[in-house]
DNA sequence: CTAGCTCAGTTGGTTAGAGCAGCTGACTCT
DNA sequence: AGAGTCAGCTGCTCTAACCAACTGAGCTAG
């Protein structure tokens, strides 16, 4: 009886086209509504949140979730960790799944960047190079280069979706003790010759930079794992 | 006290190496190893659960989830009728998004797939060809053909964010009234064109193919949207 | 009159306890 | 030996009460 609660939930959102931020029902009331008991509700309501399409905040109320890719990060960063402990090549899988999606980017990409964008993306790697003469690259100006980079797409979700991969990959390096990370000099240089060629409209091009950029940390990800095992 | 239950029954999970499969302990015997409610506990096994962590069976135990894709599915689906009703073109951006995977995919794939799954395509093909005559084709042969496409690459994740994204896409087509569909004739010769440029090893065609392919679905969605509104 | 505090009333968070419902396996009766 | 039953696991639902975070109205002190 109580078990597509969460369907019921969703129909009410699109039935009453609310809008993320928009404000929920209280428990309460949607206890009433739903004619079941809070428990259920609240177990509903956890799982919805936990798909990002609901934010519950203590208090306050519950509200239409912001509906992002955020919570794919946790998932996703939870199955590679779990992955790699058992064995798998796991974190090695979501790197190729990033590698492929941001060649499909650049070759829709290229030549099709307003001048704004890539002059942003020069900014980002010039601050790159700063940074890497002190040492490393910051994680902030890494991810500001690939948001950068798909921001030019105007398609929200796949920015997003990209968003969540590189953060479970962050994530994921952060979790797993043993690192060696690559020479930041070196990475500089590829993210430079990526924007390079997306902004000569090269298609092979800048796929080939991309790829290239990949090969390179894949590279220093398999060395990771020589000396893990 | 209890608001890191979520981060503390994965860790769990991974301190005891569960693979997917694995019996994880009784609600009640949760319940005493984290020191909290019942109510509680069980409310973190359902996030769990929408995020594919978990698997809860009734009268039988949970288990630790397959940490499939599959609930990507879920949330995005939604997400993507949502957007829908409220104006967006969430649709044309939940097949943008495909299109940039399968366009990197294939560049990867081209000339590397064995004469195996070449065999398994071509077969696909014509199974399609066949159901156009009658008609439409078989939804079933259609996923198969993509999951068959990505499956030579050895990459589990890819393979199954690939499936996740195709059938939200599918979903929403579903849920949507409104439809036309397109030409089943056409849209099975652009697939033996796909097959073709992957075995001829012509990265580069394979990828036109595969632009050509998204770029019909994508001028038939355009003209739904017309309709529509 | 205003700045700040307090408190009542909202919201979600947590707990305990009882009973329902699905599944398994051992035990019993035919 | 086979079929049926039942005890004992599991998760599911509900109620009722209380805790905790936040808001906003209203009061108080300056």
């Amino acid at each position: 009886m109580a078990s597509d609660l969460l369907e019921r939930i969703k129909e009410l959102i699109i039935d009453r086209r609310l809008p993320p931020g928009a404000p929920m029902p209280s428990e309460r009331e949607l206890t009433e509504l739903l004619g079941t008991g809070r428990t259920c509700v609240r177990e509903a309501l956890k799982a919805l949140q936990a798909m990002g399409i609901v934010d519950i905040r203590h208090g306050f109320g519950t509200y239409v979730g912001p509906m992002s890719m955020a919570p794919l990060t946790e998932g996703l960063a939870f199955r590679t960790v779990a992955g790699h402990y058992r064995g798998e090549d796991s974190l090695l899988q979501l790197l190729e799944l990033r590698e492929a999606l941001e060649t499909g980017l650049a070759g829709r990409l290229a030549g099709r960047l307003a001048e704004a964008d890539l002059a942003e993306l020069d900014a980002l790697v010039a601050r790159m190079e700063e940074e890497a003469l002190d040492g490393a690259v910051r994680v902030e100006t890494d991810r500001a280069f690939h948001a950068a980079l798909c921001r030019g797409l105007d398609n929200p979700l796949l920015s997003e979706v990209l968003e969540a991969f590189w953060s479970a990959y962050r994530r994921v390096r952060a979790d797993l003790p043993e690192q060696r990370s690559a020479d930041p000099r070196a990475s500089c240089a590829r993210h430079r010759e990526i924007v390079a060629a997306i902004r000569a409209g090269d298609s092979l091009r800048a796929q080939a930079a991309i790829r290239d950029h990949f090969c390179n940390i894949r590279s220093h990800l398999r060395l990771t794992y020589r000396f893990a095992r």
